[in-house]
DNA sequence: TTGTACGCGTTATCAT
DNA sequence: ATGATAACGCGTACAA
């Protein structure tokens, strides 16, 4: 019995001799209370140290000021600083985030669903590559209105967010060749990478093929260790490469296995991050990186996602395009 | 009106031709109920798209299957890997987390302990260093369990997890010396750095006088960025030092400033990293570190929470004491 | 200004 | 096996 103790409004009703109508309208300020009554009221909940029940409230009123996240385990950084940015205008707007973490299956993310819908929450915002469009609508038809990270979709009650990856990484391709590189360049493919990642080894590929270069695609483990010791070997034969990485940690196991084994970055070895982070900064050589904001990312989407329920969010999509930082693990050109 | 359409279990009792009590019954598997009104009943759910609500079962049966989690702001890494932690064992125990995050305001910490009161949850994690004993407490008298994290409480319904950082800096410090270390040592403060910071510095100054050492304190931003400036300034004058920074990418502008004036890492500075992450190893040089496994932490303080709501938490307590990594930022005694 | 009574969507205790 | 009905803690028309 977990709160079994709890004091009730209608046990600060009587505790102040009124009825628990008075006291209700004293917590939400609703006015129409006499001075002497509301002071009366107010000293008796503080000595009985009276707390609203949330859920009481949200019943009633159908409005829980909580939003459903379903983000992939929070473990990257990116992740985290987008729900930094989430949390930090949730808060403002006072809203508490409940957090559905999934990884890397769509079952899970399916049944991640179920429970945001189950949570009754006044909203929700999806970051996650396994789900499908119809995944997402499915919580649409609970009409609860949804942000989807990364994802074209398009309903009701749905906003999206997009980042406009392949496009700047097509770009980036073409201008390297076109100003004169000479590595052949290697797209270093993560396992269970999701979404994002396949969508920008497709432009990869894509863009080498319409302008009829050759290239190379590698799998590696998401583990800055075991990428690591795999690219030293690889470096025993292969003493040239431009690598496209997907995260910070990999296109660091890259470098310095590069680095280690006595290759220069960039004369010999050059890397780039897709999704940087502050740390492509940090590591030396600094390492070029495409980047978005993902704490601008979470603001904006739990902005998107207010207006959202409020009804008056005019652009229901918002597009993120990454910057291009480049800094010491590429040639300039 | 958010959920206007939302389909009630009496909705689907009468859909089904039954009373909302059967529909209650085959939700929660109680048997009691013909195999026939049984699978009438689950099409019907299945046909109508019904979903229990979390908040009405909530308020019925005392329990909300929600976990309050209270953070300073989730960004830097090693609170997201505590969060992940955390997040892992809830979701295989069938949890969901609240997140209640801090910014270094004790009021604000205060008002995140009277949301996860008002928040119904079944239990908290409290990591926040801005907290009293007293504040913690407050929370423990409206009986929620809780777990503290860094913080030594005691309490009906509170356990602790610490934390024996001083401990191992204060040995570390005092062998620095005993085998012949010659720089002095700085210890880097950073700004809102919390307790956890204040209690290291004032172990590091009590270490030195009580062996009878100089020292030395430096305040800095807690900004890589700035950091890097600050440090770069600094180098100009100051040819040699050994720093003790709080967090790795304090230590990383340390130790890439040092190395972009042209300084040797370590033969001329060296660094450690006191709350040591992945990125330690990462980083060139790799930086020693003192290191707590944050996601262990995380899983820890679920299952301790879990026992301590179940009233089976035998040892309230518990200690984490960090591992001290050499790496090249140090030079090996 | 204040109080009464009903509804929010469940669970659970009774009868039947 | 099934069905009324009272909680759970609160908001809110409506009446007083």
């Amino acid at each position: 019995m977990n709160t079994k103790d709890r004091v009730t409004i209608y046990q600060v009703a009587q505790a102040a001799g009124v009825s628990l109508a008075t006291v209700s309208r004293v917590i939400n300020k609703q006015g129409n209370v006499t001075e002497a009554t509301r002071l009366n009221v107010e000293e008796t909940i503080k000595r009985l140290g009276y707390k609203p029940s949330g859920l009481a409230q949200a019943l009633a009123t159908n409005k829980s000021t909580n939003i459903g996240v379903i983000i992939p385990n929070a473990n990257y950084v990116y992740i985290s600083n987008l729900l930094a940015g989430i949390s930090d205008v949730a808060k403002t707007k006072g809203f508490v985030l409940s957090l559905f973490t999934t990884s890397h299956s769509r079952e899970e993310a399916l049944s991640m669903i179920e429970k945001v819908i189950t949570s009754h929450v006044d909203g929700a915002i999806i970051f996650d590559d396994e789900l499908d469009a119809e995944d997402v609508m499915k919580i649409n038809s609970y009409s609860v209105p949804t942000i989807v990270i990364n994802k074209k979709i398009i309903g009701d009650k749905v906003g999206s967010i997009l980042f406009s990856y392949e496009d700047v990484l097509s770009k980036f391709i073409e201008s390297y060749y076109k100003k004169g590189g000479d590595k052949q360049m290697t797209f270093v493919h993560v396992h269970d990478g999701g979404r994002l990642l396949s969508r920008n080894e497709k432009a990869f590929r894509e863009t080498h093929e319409r302008i009829g270069q050759k290239y190379n695609v590698i799998n590696c483990d998401d583990s800055y260790t075991r990428t690591y010791h795999d690219f030293y070997e690889y470096f025993q034969n292969n003493k040239k490469g431009y690598f496209i990485a997907y995260r910070d940690s990999i296109a660091a196991a890259i470098e310095n296995a590069a680095t280690d084994v006595g290759l220069k970055v960039p004369e010999d070895v050059e890397i780039v991050s897709l999704v940087g982070t502050k740390y492509a900064n940090i590591l030396r050589p600094s390492i070029t990186a495409l980047h978005i904001n993902m704490q601008e990312v979470g603001q904006r989407s739990m902005y998107m996602l207010i207006d959202l329920i409020n009804n008056d969010l005019v652009d229901k999509s918002y597009r993120f395009e990454p910057l291009v930082n480049e800094r010491s693990s590429t040639i300039k050109r």
